[in-house]
DNA sequence: CCTACCGATCGGTAGG
DNA sequence: CCTACCGATCGGTAGG
Protein backbone atom coordinates (compact mmCIF):
# COMPACT_ATOMS: atom_id res chain seq x y z
CA UNK A 1 0.00 0.00 0.00
CA UNK A 2 2.93 2.68 -1.09
CA UNK A 3 1.41 5.71 -1.71
CA UNK A 4 4.10 7.65 -4.14
CA UNK A 5 5.65 10.54 -1.89
CA UNK A 6 3.90 13.81 -2.99
CA UNK A 7 7.34 15.66 -1.75
CA UNK A 8 9.32 12.52 -4.13
CA UNK A 9 7.12 13.91 -6.89
CA UNK A 10 9.17 16.62 -8.99
CA UNK A 11 7.18 16.25 -12.67
CA UNK A 12 5.53 19.75 -12.17
CA UNK A 13 9.18 21.37 -10.97
CA UNK A 14 12.06 22.57 -13.12
CA UNK A 15 14.71 20.19 -12.90
CA UNK A 16 18.26 21.03 -10.99
CA UNK A 17 20.69 20.19 -12.22
CA UNK A 18 22.06 16.57 -11.19
CA UNK A 19 25.12 16.00 -9.03
CA UNK A 20 27.16 17.78 -6.98
CA UNK A 21 27.03 21.96 -8.01
CA UNK A 22 30.16 22.85 -8.57
CA UNK A 23 31.16 25.85 -6.06
CA UNK A 24 32.41 29.16 -7.82
CA UNK A 25 35.08 31.16 -5.97
CA UNK A 26 32.67 32.75 -3.88
CA UNK A 27 29.87 29.95 -2.92
CA UNK A 28 32.02 28.10 -0.82
CA UNK A 29 28.69 26.66 1.23
CA UNK A 30 30.67 25.01 3.62
CA UNK A 31 28.27 23.97 6.20
CA UNK A 32 25.32 26.78 5.15
CA UNK A 33 23.04 23.87 3.57
CA UNK A 34 23.40 22.61 7.09
CA UNK A 35 22.53 26.15 8.74
CA UNK A 36 19.52 26.67 6.74
CA UNK A 37 17.94 23.37 7.65
CA UNK A 38 18.80 24.46 10.93
CA UNK A 39 16.63 27.74 10.61
CA UNK A 40 14.10 26.12 8.85
CA UNK A 41 13.71 24.05 11.73
CA UNK A 42 14.07 26.33 13.95
CA UNK A 43 10.57 28.45 12.69
CA UNK A 44 8.41 25.15 12.07
CA UNK A 45 9.05 24.12 15.31
CA UNK A 46 8.31 26.90 17.11
CA UNK A 47 5.45 27.31 14.95
CA UNK A 48 4.18 24.22 15.16
CA UNK A 49 5.99 21.93 17.86
CA UNK A 50 8.31 19.11 17.52
CA UNK A 51 6.13 16.20 17.53
CA UNK A 52 3.59 18.32 14.89
CA UNK A 53 6.96 18.96 12.52
CA UNK A 54 7.82 16.52 10.03
CA UNK A 55 11.36 16.15 8.14
CA UNK A 56 9.64 16.22 5.27
CA UNK A 57 8.21 19.87 6.18
CA UNK A 58 11.83 20.97 6.98
CA UNK A 59 13.47 19.65 4.11
CA UNK A 60 10.79 21.33 1.80
CA UNK A 61 11.35 24.53 3.11
CA UNK A 62 14.98 24.95 1.98
CA UNK A 63 14.03 23.06 -0.83
CA UNK A 64 15.22 19.70 -0.48
CA UNK A 65 13.94 16.15 -0.80
CA UNK A 66 12.46 14.10 2.17
CA UNK A 67 15.39 11.74 3.04
CA UNK A 68 18.45 14.57 2.37
CA UNK A 69 17.98 16.49 5.88
CA UNK A 70 19.57 13.16 7.26
CA UNK A 71 22.53 13.87 4.94
CA UNK A 72 23.28 16.41 7.41
CA UNK A 73 21.56 15.00 10.29
CA UNK A 74 21.77 11.31 12.21
CA UNK A 75 17.96 11.81 12.77
CA UNK A 76 15.00 14.79 13.80
CA UNK A 77 16.34 15.03 17.39
CA UNK A 78 19.45 15.80 16.55
CA UNK A 79 18.57 18.51 14.65
CA UNK A 80 16.54 19.37 17.48
CA UNK A 81 19.39 19.36 19.61
CA UNK A 82 21.33 21.96 16.91
CA UNK A 83 18.62 24.09 16.68
CA UNK A 84 18.50 24.16 20.72
CA UNK A 85 22.41 24.70 20.92
CA UNK A 86 22.25 27.26 17.98
CA UNK A 87 19.94 29.49 19.99
CA UNK A 88 21.86 28.88 23.43
CA UNK A 89 25.18 29.93 22.08
CA UNK A 90 24.05 33.29 20.34
CA UNK A 91 22.22 33.71 23.83
CA UNK A 92 25.45 33.31 25.34
CA UNK A 93 27.46 35.57 22.52
CA UNK A 94 25.32 38.38 23.22
CA UNK A 95 25.47 38.11 26.82
CA UNK A 96 28.99 38.28 27.16
CA UNK A 97 29.36 41.36 23.96
CA UNK A 98 26.41 43.38 25.92
CA UNK A 99 28.51 42.73 29.54
CA UNK A 100 31.88 43.28 27.73
CA UNK A 101 30.45 46.92 26.63
CA UNK A 102 33.43 49.38 27.44
CA UNK A 103 33.08 51.32 30.56
CA UNK A 104 30.20 48.70 31.95
CA UNK A 105 31.94 47.05 34.42
CA UNK A 106 32.66 50.68 36.49
CA UNK A 107 28.66 51.45 35.80
CA UNK A 108 26.42 50.68 39.00
CA UNK A 109 24.58 46.91 39.17
CA UNK A 110 21.27 47.98 38.12
CA UNK A 111 22.61 49.52 34.61
CA UNK A 112 24.57 46.13 34.00
CA UNK A 113 20.68 44.01 35.15
CA UNK A 114 19.05 46.51 33.08
CA UNK A 115 21.17 45.42 29.86
CA UNK A 116 20.86 41.71 30.78
CA UNK A 117 17.20 42.02 30.79
CA UNK A 118 17.34 44.19 27.26
CA UNK A 119 19.66 41.16 25.78
CA UNK A 120 17.25 38.82 26.94
CA UNK A 121 14.13 40.20 25.42
CA UNK A 122 16.46 40.83 22.22
CA UNK A 123 17.21 36.77 21.75
CA UNK A 124 13.67 36.18 22.89
CA UNK A 125 11.75 38.42 20.65
CA UNK A 126 14.17 40.40 18.07
CA UNK A 127 15.26 39.00 14.38
CA UNK A 128 15.45 35.17 14.60
CA UNK A 129 13.92 34.68 17.92
CA UNK A 130 12.50 31.10 17.50
CA UNK A 131 15.73 29.38 18.60
CA UNK A 132 14.86 30.38 22.16
CA UNK A 133 11.43 29.65 22.67
CA UNK A 134 12.08 25.98 20.93
CA UNK A 135 14.76 25.18 23.51
CA UNK A 136 12.41 26.35 26.21
CA UNK A 137 9.35 24.26 25.03
CA UNK A 138 10.72 21.01 23.48
CA UNK A 139 13.62 19.84 25.86
CA UNK A 140 11.76 16.88 26.44
CA UNK A 141 11.92 15.41 23.20
CA UNK A 142 15.85 15.05 24.02
CA UNK A 143 17.45 12.33 25.02
CA UNK A 144 19.60 12.46 27.80
CA UNK A 145 23.28 13.20 26.51
CA UNK A 146 21.50 15.65 24.21
CA UNK A 147 19.76 17.46 27.19
CA UNK A 148 23.19 17.39 29.08
CA UNK A 149 24.54 19.66 26.66
CA UNK A 150 21.99 22.19 26.70
CA UNK A 151 21.47 22.12 30.29
CA UNK A 152 25.37 22.93 30.48
CA UNK A 153 24.47 26.04 28.13
CA UNK A 154 21.89 26.95 30.00
CA UNK A 155 23.98 26.88 33.12
CA UNK A 156 26.39 28.72 31.87
CA UNK A 157 23.99 31.56 30.87
CA UNK A 158 21.79 31.90 34.08
CA UNK A 159 24.94 31.78 36.18
CA UNK A 160 25.89 35.29 34.80
CA UNK A 161 22.22 36.02 36.36
CA UNK A 162 22.85 34.55 39.29
CA UNK A 163 25.89 36.16 39.98
CA UNK A 164 24.37 39.54 39.54
CA UNK A 165 21.37 38.81 41.38
CA UNK A 166 23.65 38.19 44.40
CA UNK A 167 25.31 41.11 44.10
CA UNK A 168 22.06 43.49 43.90
CA UNK A 169 20.82 41.17 47.29
CA UNK A 170 23.80 41.91 48.85
CA UNK A 171 23.37 46.05 48.55
CA UNK A 172 19.81 45.77 49.20
CA UNK A 173 18.84 46.70 45.60
CA UNK A 174 16.93 43.41 44.58
CA UNK A 175 13.25 42.29 45.71
CA UNK A 176 13.15 39.08 47.49
CA UNK A 177 15.02 36.06 48.04
CA UNK A 178 17.36 35.95 44.48
CA UNK A 179 16.61 32.31 43.75
CA UNK A 180 12.99 32.67 43.91
CA UNK A 181 13.08 36.29 42.38
CA UNK A 182 15.34 34.67 39.62
CA UNK A 183 13.19 31.74 38.03
CA UNK A 184 9.70 33.82 38.85
CA UNK A 185 11.64 36.65 36.65
CA UNK A 186 12.80 33.90 33.94
CA UNK A 187 8.89 33.06 34.21
CA UNK A 188 7.78 36.69 33.75
CA UNK A 189 10.31 37.28 30.79
CA UNK A 190 10.03 34.18 29.04
CA UNK A 191 6.09 34.49 29.19
CA UNK A 192 6.68 37.17 26.67
CA UNK A 193 7.41 35.00 23.94
CA UNK A 194 3.74 34.15 24.17
CA UNK A 195 1.86 37.44 23.86
CA UNK A 196 4.69 39.78 22.80
CA UNK A 197 3.61 41.67 19.32
CA UNK A 198 6.00 44.27 18.21
CA UNK A 199 2.99 45.75 16.27
CA UNK A 200 1.25 46.91 19.29
CA UNK A 201 1.56 49.51 22.18
CA UNK A 202 4.26 47.91 24.11
CA UNK A 203 8.17 48.00 22.96
CA UNK A 204 11.55 46.04 24.42
CA UNK A 205 12.04 49.03 26.09
CA UNK A 206 9.09 49.45 27.72
CA UNK A 207 8.99 46.23 28.36
CA UNK A 208 12.42 46.11 30.34
CA UNK A 209 11.93 49.15 32.34
CA UNK A 210 8.49 47.03 33.53
CA UNK A 211 10.43 44.13 34.68
CA UNK A 212 13.36 46.11 35.87
CA UNK A 213 10.21 47.93 38.19
CA UNK A 214 8.73 44.73 39.74
CA UNK A 215 12.77 42.87 40.60
CA UNK A 216 14.63 46.20 41.69
CA UNK A 217 14.05 48.20 44.77
CA UNK A 218 14.61 51.62 43.17
CA UNK A 219 14.37 52.09 38.81
CA UNK A 220 17.81 54.28 38.24
CA UNK B 1 2.03 -4.06 4.62
CA UNK B 2 -0.28 -4.39 7.27
CA UNK B 3 1.94 -5.22 11.14
CA UNK B 4 -0.91 -6.63 13.21
CA UNK B 5 -1.46 -3.70 16.01
CA UNK B 6 0.31 -4.84 19.18
CA UNK B 7 -1.91 -2.72 21.12
CA UNK B 8 -5.06 -5.03 19.92
CA UNK B 9 -3.12 -8.19 20.57
CA UNK B 10 -4.65 -9.37 23.45
CA UNK B 11 -3.16 -13.06 23.79
CA UNK B 12 -1.01 -12.69 26.64
CA UNK B 13 -3.80 -10.77 28.59
CA UNK B 14 -6.72 -12.22 30.48
CA UNK B 15 -10.11 -11.74 28.86
CA UNK B 16 -12.28 -9.39 29.92
CA UNK B 17 -16.11 -10.77 30.21
CA UNK B 18 -17.48 -9.23 25.99
CA UNK B 19 -20.26 -6.81 25.73
CA UNK B 20 -21.57 -4.41 27.76
CA UNK B 21 -21.51 -5.01 31.35
CA UNK B 22 -24.80 -4.97 33.32
CA UNK B 23 -24.83 -1.38 35.39
CA UNK B 24 -25.31 -2.23 39.55
CA UNK B 25 -27.28 -0.45 41.21
CA UNK B 26 -24.24 1.80 42.37
CA UNK B 27 -22.37 1.28 38.92
CA UNK B 28 -23.90 3.79 37.11
CA UNK B 29 -20.86 5.20 35.04
CA UNK B 30 -22.79 7.73 33.08
CA UNK B 31 -19.45 9.55 31.70
CA UNK B 32 -17.11 7.82 33.78
CA UNK B 33 -15.25 6.60 30.92
CA UNK B 34 -15.07 9.95 29.44
CA UNK B 35 -14.03 11.58 32.30
CA UNK B 36 -11.22 8.80 32.71
CA UNK B 37 -10.61 9.13 29.25
CA UNK B 38 -10.13 13.20 30.02
CA UNK B 39 -7.78 12.48 32.77
CA UNK B 40 -5.61 10.37 31.31
CA UNK B 41 -5.15 12.36 28.11
CA UNK B 42 -4.30 15.51 30.54
CA UNK B 43 -1.87 13.50 32.54
CA UNK B 44 -0.15 11.87 29.19
CA UNK B 45 -0.86 15.22 26.74
CA UNK B 46 0.85 17.28 29.60
CA UNK B 47 3.77 14.50 29.85
CA UNK B 48 4.91 14.24 26.28
CA UNK B 49 2.85 17.05 24.66
CA UNK B 50 -0.03 16.57 22.26
CA UNK B 51 1.49 15.47 19.03
CA UNK B 52 3.85 13.10 20.33
CA UNK B 53 0.81 11.32 22.57
CA UNK B 54 -0.91 8.21 20.20
CA UNK B 55 -4.61 7.87 21.20
CA UNK B 56 -3.51 4.17 21.62
CA UNK B 57 -1.65 5.69 24.62
CA UNK B 58 -4.72 6.95 26.23
CA UNK B 59 -6.55 3.87 25.44
CA UNK B 60 -4.10 1.44 27.34
CA UNK B 61 -4.06 3.92 29.81
CA UNK B 62 -7.66 3.84 30.60
CA UNK B 63 -7.52 -0.33 29.69
CA UNK B 64 -9.53 0.35 26.37
CA UNK B 65 -8.85 -1.22 22.74
CA UNK B 66 -7.08 1.23 20.22
CA UNK B 67 -10.59 2.77 18.45
CA UNK B 68 -12.72 3.12 21.73
CA UNK B 69 -11.84 6.31 22.46
CA UNK B 70 -13.39 7.25 18.96
CA UNK B 71 -16.58 6.18 20.64
CA UNK B 72 -16.70 8.88 23.43
CA UNK B 73 -14.57 11.59 21.17
CA UNK B 74 -14.84 12.58 17.32
CA UNK B 75 -11.45 12.79 17.06
CA UNK B 76 -8.09 13.73 18.97
CA UNK B 77 -8.55 17.24 18.47
CA UNK B 78 -11.60 16.60 20.63
CA UNK B 79 -9.90 15.19 23.41
CA UNK B 80 -7.56 17.59 24.15
CA UNK B 81 -10.36 20.76 24.22
CA UNK B 82 -12.39 18.40 26.60
CA UNK B 83 -8.69 18.34 28.66
CA UNK B 84 -8.98 22.38 28.23
CA UNK B 85 -12.41 23.32 29.24
CA UNK B 86 -12.25 21.05 32.12
CA UNK B 87 -9.29 22.99 33.34
CA UNK B 88 -10.34 26.06 32.75
CA UNK B 89 -13.95 25.22 33.92
CA UNK B 90 -12.05 24.08 37.21
CA UNK B 91 -10.29 27.04 37.51
CA UNK B 92 -13.42 29.31 37.31
CA UNK B 93 -14.77 27.41 39.97
CA UNK B 94 -11.54 27.68 42.27
CA UNK B 95 -11.59 30.84 41.88
CA UNK B 96 -15.49 31.78 42.26
CA UNK B 97 -15.67 29.93 45.05
CA UNK B 98 -12.25 31.43 46.93
CA UNK B 99 -13.98 35.36 46.27
CA UNK B 100 -16.97 33.98 47.61
CA UNK B 101 -15.25 32.87 51.08
CA UNK B 102 -17.36 34.58 53.87
CA UNK B 103 -16.68 38.04 55.13
CA UNK B 104 -13.90 38.03 52.36
CA UNK B 105 -15.88 40.56 50.06
CA UNK B 106 -14.87 43.26 53.30
CA UNK B 107 -11.47 42.45 53.33
CA UNK B 108 -8.88 45.23 51.86
CA UNK B 109 -7.85 44.51 48.30
CA UNK B 110 -4.57 43.01 48.95
CA UNK B 111 -6.10 40.30 50.86
CA UNK B 112 -8.21 39.10 47.84
CA UNK B 113 -5.17 39.46 45.84
CA UNK B 114 -3.46 36.88 47.17
CA UNK B 115 -6.52 34.10 47.81
CA UNK B 116 -6.67 34.55 43.96
CA UNK B 117 -2.78 34.46 43.58
CA UNK B 118 -3.00 31.36 45.74
CA UNK B 119 -5.96 29.50 43.51
CA UNK B 120 -3.96 30.00 40.84
CA UNK B 121 -1.08 28.52 42.11
CA UNK B 122 -2.93 25.46 43.63
CA UNK B 123 -4.84 24.90 40.13
CA UNK B 124 -1.43 24.93 38.62
CA UNK B 125 0.46 23.05 41.04
CA UNK B 126 -1.65 20.83 43.34
CA UNK B 127 -3.18 17.64 42.81
CA UNK B 128 -4.66 17.31 39.12
CA UNK B 129 -2.53 19.59 37.58
CA UNK B 130 -2.25 18.64 34.68
CA UNK B 131 -5.38 20.33 32.66
CA UNK B 132 -4.09 23.75 32.89
CA UNK B 133 -0.27 23.58 31.71
CA UNK B 134 -1.93 21.11 28.63
CA UNK B 135 -4.12 24.68 28.17
CA UNK B 136 -1.46 27.08 28.21
CA UNK B 137 0.94 24.84 25.97
CA UNK B 138 -0.84 23.20 23.53
CA UNK B 139 -4.04 25.81 22.00
CA UNK B 140 -2.17 25.71 18.54
CA UNK B 141 -3.27 22.08 17.64
CA UNK B 142 -7.00 22.66 18.84
CA UNK B 143 -8.84 24.73 15.44
CA UNK B 144 -10.50 27.78 15.25
CA UNK B 145 -14.01 26.98 16.68
CA UNK B 146 -12.11 24.82 19.83
CA UNK B 147 -9.94 27.39 20.43
CA UNK B 148 -12.52 30.23 20.94
CA UNK B 149 -13.96 28.17 23.26
CA UNK B 150 -11.10 27.18 25.67
CA UNK B 151 -9.93 31.61 24.87
CA UNK B 152 -13.88 32.65 26.20
CA UNK B 153 -13.15 30.66 29.53
CA UNK B 154 -9.78 31.98 30.06
CA UNK B 155 -10.96 35.74 29.05
CA UNK B 156 -13.78 35.08 31.82
CA UNK B 157 -10.92 33.90 34.01
CA UNK B 158 -8.53 36.97 33.45
CA UNK B 159 -11.44 39.35 33.95
CA UNK B 160 -11.52 38.89 37.39
CA UNK B 161 -7.75 39.35 37.77
CA UNK B 162 -7.96 42.82 36.10
CA UNK B 163 -11.06 43.83 37.85
CA UNK B 164 -8.91 43.80 41.01
CA UNK B 165 -5.79 44.87 39.45
CA UNK B 166 -7.58 47.94 38.28
CA UNK B 167 -8.70 48.33 42.20
CA UNK B 168 -5.06 47.68 43.38
CA UNK B 169 -3.44 50.18 40.71
CA UNK B 170 -6.37 53.02 41.81
CA UNK B 171 -5.17 53.02 45.29
CA UNK B 172 -1.96 52.90 44.51
CA UNK B 173 -0.98 49.44 45.79
CA UNK B 174 0.26 47.84 42.56
CA UNK B 175 3.20 48.40 40.98
CA UNK B 176 3.86 49.63 37.81
CA UNK B 177 1.24 49.09 34.36
CA UNK B 178 -1.88 47.25 35.66
CA UNK B 179 -1.91 45.71 31.65
CA UNK B 180 1.63 44.88 31.67
CA UNK B 181 1.80 43.60 35.07
CA UNK B 182 -0.98 41.23 34.71
CA UNK B 183 1.10 39.70 31.91
CA UNK B 184 4.54 39.44 33.10
CA UNK B 185 2.42 38.36 36.09
CA UNK B 186 0.94 35.14 34.44
CA UNK B 187 4.61 34.66 32.86
CA UNK B 188 5.79 34.31 36.61
CA UNK B 189 3.13 32.17 38.30
CA UNK B 190 2.91 29.95 34.77
CA UNK B 191 6.55 29.28 34.52
CA UNK B 192 6.36 27.75 38.00
CA UNK B 193 4.65 24.53 36.68
CA UNK B 194 7.92 24.15 34.63
CA UNK B 195 10.39 24.31 37.91
CA UNK B 196 8.17 24.24 41.33
CA UNK B 197 8.96 20.76 42.84
CA UNK B 198 6.87 20.31 45.77
CA UNK B 199 9.49 17.79 48.16
CA UNK B 200 11.79 21.08 47.69
CA UNK B 201 11.87 23.89 50.01
CA UNK B 202 9.83 26.33 48.91
CA UNK B 203 6.06 26.05 49.32
CA UNK B 204 2.47 27.22 47.58
CA UNK B 205 2.95 29.88 50.54
CA UNK B 206 6.51 31.30 49.90
CA UNK B 207 5.55 31.17 46.64
CA UNK B 208 2.45 33.22 46.85
CA UNK B 209 4.14 35.54 49.20
CA UNK B 210 7.09 35.91 46.45
CA UNK B 211 5.11 36.50 44.17
CA UNK B 212 2.90 39.36 46.38
CA UNK B 213 6.58 41.26 47.10
CA UNK B 214 6.88 41.58 43.56
CA UNK B 215 3.83 42.84 42.36
CA UNK B 216 2.50 44.98 45.18
CA UNK B 217 3.67 47.79 47.00
CA UNK B 218 3.26 47.14 50.44
CA UNK B 219 3.14 43.36 51.59
CA UNK B 220 0.48 43.52 53.94
C1' DC C 1 -17.15 -0.60 23.76
C1' DC C 2 -14.33 -4.43 20.87
C1' DT C 3 -12.76 -6.50 16.29
C1' DA C 4 -10.47 -6.02 12.39
C1' DC C 5 -9.15 -3.22 9.53
C1' DC C 6 -7.67 1.05 6.07
C1' DG C 7 -5.07 4.80 3.98
C1' DA C 8 -1.80 8.08 5.00
C1' DT C 9 2.26 9.62 6.85
C1' DC C 10 6.47 9.35 9.16
C1' DG C 11 11.56 8.67 10.24
C1' DG C 12 15.04 6.71 8.16
C1' DT C 13 18.21 4.00 4.73
C1' DA C 14 21.06 1.89 0.64
C1' DG C 15 23.17 3.11 -3.18
C1' DG C 16 24.63 6.26 -6.33
C1' DC D 1 22.36 15.51 -2.02
C1' DC D 2 18.62 12.65 -4.89
C1' DT D 3 16.10 8.16 -5.93
C1' DA D 4 13.38 4.84 -4.47
C1' DC D 5 12.12 2.68 -1.10
C1' DC D 6 10.83 0.12 3.82
C1' DG D 7 8.73 -0.91 8.23
C1' DA D 8 6.24 1.10 11.76
C1' DT D 9 2.82 3.81 13.57
C1' DC D 10 -1.02 6.72 13.53
C1' DG D 11 -5.94 8.57 13.44
C1' DG D 12 -9.97 6.84 12.38
C1' DT D 13 -14.00 3.65 10.76
C1' DA D 14 -17.75 -0.15 9.80
C1' DG D 15 -20.13 -3.35 11.94
C1' DG D 16 -21.51 -5.75 15.74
Amino acid sequence: MQASDPADDVSTEPRRPRGRPRKGADERDDGNRRQELIRAAARLFRQQGFAATSTRDIAAAVGMRSGSPFYHFDNKEALLAAVMEEGMRSALARQAEVLQRPGLEQEPAVTRFRALVRSHLDVLLGPDSDFIPVMLYEWRSLNAQQREAVVDLKNRYEAVWTTLMAELHASGQLRGDPSLTRLLMFGALNWSAQWFDPKRRATLDDLTEAALQLFLKESA
